[in-house]
DNA sequence: AATAGAATTTAGCTTAGACTAAAAGTATTT
DNA sequence: AAATACTTTTAGTCTAAGCTAAATTCTATT
């Protein structure tokens, strides 16, 4: 009853960590999405996560479900597989952001340790994947992130892009298209408190106007 | 009914595809034995993949298996993947050619066509992997190989080793203790008609004897 | 405080892929 | 040709992980 961790068990720890990342248990419903799962084989699936021993969730009934610090570490160790993965894909096949991350999806739960060990160790210990995503360190802890959305600065503020959130590959397409991409430097030209839409310039290139759906996903 | 080939059934068509290669249809035993599960388990996939539509294997009882063409497509894909996996682990990640095997084994089963066309052409097409195994081409068909085995040189004759015969990590690095490795140029200098050992020599280093539990599995 | 509606859980079923034990077929040896 | 040994198949069971339909619990609104 013990370090059997499927793809299937990978796959609802990295959901479940994701979605517990504010604090708040992940429910049900939300996680049934998510994995594209009919929300009763959640159910079942989290009795038997939180019965196994040691136990990787603490579930609790119509209480959503917050892991374990097993499950986290296990969780950890699923994500650092995948941030490492899509780097490297991009580094050294040249994928590009908006290709990397079914691939990875799937290579994240068959590959080694020695094969972690030796894409980190050739990409030089990474601190973040081509999304800007922190990578956990090697001991399993995830770094602490200091970026904050690109939707909170005001005119006259400037910021570099660390990070943008979303995998969807034709939302990444629009992101580099307007040149969001992380390493852009930005800055806040415009704002109108009613929409919240900021105009925005990139180097020396023309001014565009995006509104928070793009704002909010974007992190400086 | 159709096209829903999961990691197990990869598995059994590659093992089926090399029992059979030599014409001659697999057994329910020696399956058991290279897939590590019981012969009733594999009479019971046979019996599957011989019922599915199109099948992937011809299975009459208590006559052995042998692939459809269907089935020796499918074979042929994973063999690929397998084989530019190794030796792409070989080539960019420093792998020894005794460590690629296992891991080649699980990704084997992940990877997209995209990432198989992706370091098929970062390796400039090559012809064989790490052991000088041939890798099926794209269009998925077994280049002919024309090597013979080491045990059938005599005094005189000599030859480059094409390729070597099994995974087993030991015995790999065995081979590399005495240099009989892809490349390798080998001068027979000695031959015993009792035992059949062979007295080797490669380039100007000290000659050594080795007999048919190696020369069977060496071909140049 | 009652109740409609949403979220969640239970109950029971399905499939893939393994297992064991027992039966049946095939092969070998006397 | 019979007896024994080996191989293969059948029959029945198990687990992981999904599903649907029905029952339950929670929450929000009247």
């Amino acid at each position: 009853m013990s370090e059997i961790l499927t793809q299937s068990i990978q796959d609802y720890l990295k959901q479940i960590y994701d979605l517990s990342a504010d604090g708040a248990p992940a429910s049900t419903n939300d996680l049934a999405a998510r994995l594209s799962v009919a929300p009763a084989s959640v159910t079942g699936m989290l009795q038997r996560l939180a019965n196994v021993s040691p136990a990787l969730v603490v579930y609790k009934k119509h209480q959503g479900v917050t892991l374990t610090s097993e499950g986290e570490r296990a969780a950890l160790e699923v994500i650092r597989h995948h941030r490492l993965l899509e780097t490297w894909l991009v580094q050294t096949l040249g994928y590009t952001w908006d290709e990397v991350h079914e691939e990875a999806c799937r290579l994240e739960h068959v590959i080694s340790e020695d094969f972690e060990r030796r894409i980190a160790a050739a990409l030089g210990n990474p601190a973040r994947d081509p999304h800007g995503d922190l990578i956990p360190t090697a001991d399993l802890t995830m770094p602490s992130d200091d970026t904050r959305p690109l939707a909170s600065l005001r005119t006259g503020e400037a910021g570099t892009v660390k990070r943008v959130h979303g995998a969807d590959p034709a939302f990444l397409r629009h992101l580099q298209g307007l040149g969001l991409i992380p390493g852009a430097q930005v800055h806040v030209i415009g704002y109108s408190e009613f929409d919240g839409n900021l105009t925005l310039q990139i180097d020396s290139q023309p001014a565009f106007v995006v509104g928070l759906a793009i704002t909010q996903r974007v992190f400086v």
